[in-house]
DNA sequence: AATGAATGAGCTTTCATTCAT
DNA sequence: AATGAATGAAAGCTCATTCAT
């Protein structure tokens, strides 16, 4: 074992120089020394894959191609194609908390505050299809990997600390009856919102409705709107 | 290493043995010769098998192992993997039509009769995940295999002619607002009857319920009934 | 779901047939239909590489390419890796039973029972050396995938049933000490024979010793039967 | 999602925190600074690593995850993983060197110097299961690392001399008989030594025998050391 | 002297489907 | 009418090693 001294290679005999041709300083100044870009990267395109085709559908593959970087990063970077999903569950989940929490409804009589609550909620899910795609594909794997995310959990309590005070502050004021319970009515409100994007294919194909129609989605809202305020009343 | 047979993974089963018992026709008339019995014994299995994993996971491998059957009778029977799953689709499909069409709410009050159905889809939902889940599983997909289905559509317009009939009925009386779209009103009732089931895996995760609480189950449907009927008052 | 009769097939695109040219039955008559010339086809092979690599080195595509068949045909009679790799376990273990069982050494003199023994142990591990490597891999993997197969375990009970017959004739002549172990007497005579070729190559490499040469190999027969006599008179 | 770095499986490991820590040279002696110490370290870890799961099945990842270096360091040392498994060797084979060199066996009489002989060898070898692990595995890889260490030859020649010598001795004395090779002696005793240890998973388990019970190794250390002695004689 | 970041190549296994009678 | 045997294609994942400073 001789002296201290770090090793010196005997051997070099490499068989994989073929492929690196090019990989001169100019060439790709976005993919090394980046490391959290090439991460969003991939977390944006493994959204759209896994949305579009669900966990078990959707291929590394497919994401890696569609990549700057390569399959073998994705591993690197997330471990397992379960380590890539939760963390794009992680994403889709903050992406709506992030929403929530520039509302600013204190500031909002009750009725209007609810009002604006339902309108956000609407539109928020009607603009992101691939969150609400993804919700229910985890509903499907029975919340398997959301329940391995310990961020998520917390993510989303803020809206019922919202929706409570708000409840406290219309039985204060008279406007809206006692002992509605707040998470009952994030749900009466989620259910209706999510719905029409989730079971637009379905119920869409069912009964010949086109829900990105503009007034279709006109009706809805006020249809929301209108149900949850007389329930609340 | 006895036999020549391929690897059998997890179950020791039958199948070989037949071959000697059953030789003519007429010897054993339990699998052979009763080709319904086989494909209903496929399309039960099948639907608890999409049901569970999705389309995409679900697995025709699996299926076959839980069936009387063998998997080439998978292929003769139904052509395909897809084939298999568009009939699961229209078996429960079919399901929820019967009992709507057994509801005689002719003889009810408008809000009798609002009622009954409600209660009605709010128990069949709750009491039928597998269908709920196969729905949403169809979402996932774009409704590509509903639409493959010259059949469904057919089988679920039943219940917009009752709800209109009810509305006008209501109307008359003087006790629904006008302008309410018997679509839309199926699909506020629908949304939040199909989300409680559909959803409850994420939805219970995050907010820490339990939908299956008999208690929850109880306070839902009132909610639900509530909120539809002062909605259409 | 219309009547019952099978499914008529409607789509027929296929996209691998480039690859099947010839495959007309005077071609390769030995491939299909012979199930069990492809399971030993693919055990020999397997036997090779596993004793030459070991079992995490051994590669299933090696063992396929130098097979008649497929990779995927390994999969469909051996479930797995582990599983072939068992198969072979099996295989070697059954071959040095089959000697085992040819010996008769009931009608010889109890010394010249056991010096057939030795000679027919020690000339059967030198010419077999892939029963014995497999062997050193199999304790390398502490014995776990032996542990496995309840085939092997009967299989190697019979030697001691023999060696304990021929001490007990030797005690009644009065030939053989009392109270040895039949099975202490099995790992002495083991012990040496399987040394010679399992450590081969580290004692050859470090003591300049040729075990394949014939003069040694003489010299080493007699030694392991000389020392095992005398230890048994 | 925290940090941007790689995806870490198992354990959580501080590494990351010692660059701000120890910025200087003279700031912490315990890691930088000391090569030898984390050369040592690293092959401490090794040693098991490759004993547990052979030259193939070790990993160079887990080795790394269980030192207090990176992975790239065994590289900055070793140069390959072969050439840290060569160092391993090295290391193994010089500790039984050491033992055998402090017998001072001259003193004894012929016999009683082979009796302490063979149960040095006899307990250093149950003592050091990894060793024996070691040469099985090296075995299995036809001792090709080991012919590419000039080390080791010279390291083990020693126990020749030293049983030549006491062979001399017991032959002028009368006690052993003439023309015993002292290498196949050497032979003799380490393969049932060795045996003991390096078949004791497939022994042990097709025989039912539990070689790390005190009296069953009691036993076997009787045998060798009266089977050698007999045969000497 | 020392190291964080990156990776090409290849591994085992699975899946829906067809062949051939 | 019914089926045992076979399979191409690709999926997820791992491994020792080098890049670039």
């Amino acid at each position: 074992m001789a002296a201290t001294g770090p090793h010196v290679a005997k051997k070099q005999i490499r068989k994989r120089e073929h492929k690196r041709i090019s990989k001169s300083k100019s060439d790709s100044p976005g993919r090394r020394n980046n490391p959290e870009r090439t991460k969003q990267d991939i977390l944006t395109v493994a959204t759209k894959e896994f949305a579009r085709n669900g966990f078990t559908g959707g291929r590394v593959d497919t994401i890696a191609a569609k990549t700057r970087t390569t399959k073998r990063m994705i591993y690197y970077y997330f471990g397992s194609k379960e380590g890539l999903y939760i963390a794009v569950l992680e994403k889709v989940y903050s992406g709506i908390r992030a929403i929530e929490s520039q509302l600013y409804l204190e500031e909002l009589g009750p009725e209007e505050a609810i009002r604006q609550l339902i309108q956000t909620t609407f539109d928020y899910d009607e603009e992101h299809p691939d969150f609400i795609r993804l919700v229910s594909i985890e509903n499907i794997h029975r919340a398997e990997h959301l329940k391995k995310s310990g961020v998520i959990r917390e993510l989303n309590q803020a809206i019922i600390g919202m929706l409570s005070a708000i409840l406290q502050r219309g039985r204060a004021q008279g406007v809206f009856r006692a002992e509605i319970d707040p998470v009952d009515l994030h749900m009466l409100i989620s259910a209706f919102c999510l719905f029409r994007v989730s079971n637009r294919y379905t119920f869409g194909t069912i009964f010949r409705r086109n829900f990105s129609a503009p007034h279709v989605r006109q009706q809805h809202r006020r249809i929301i709107t209108d149900a949850v305020l007389r329930f609340l009343r």
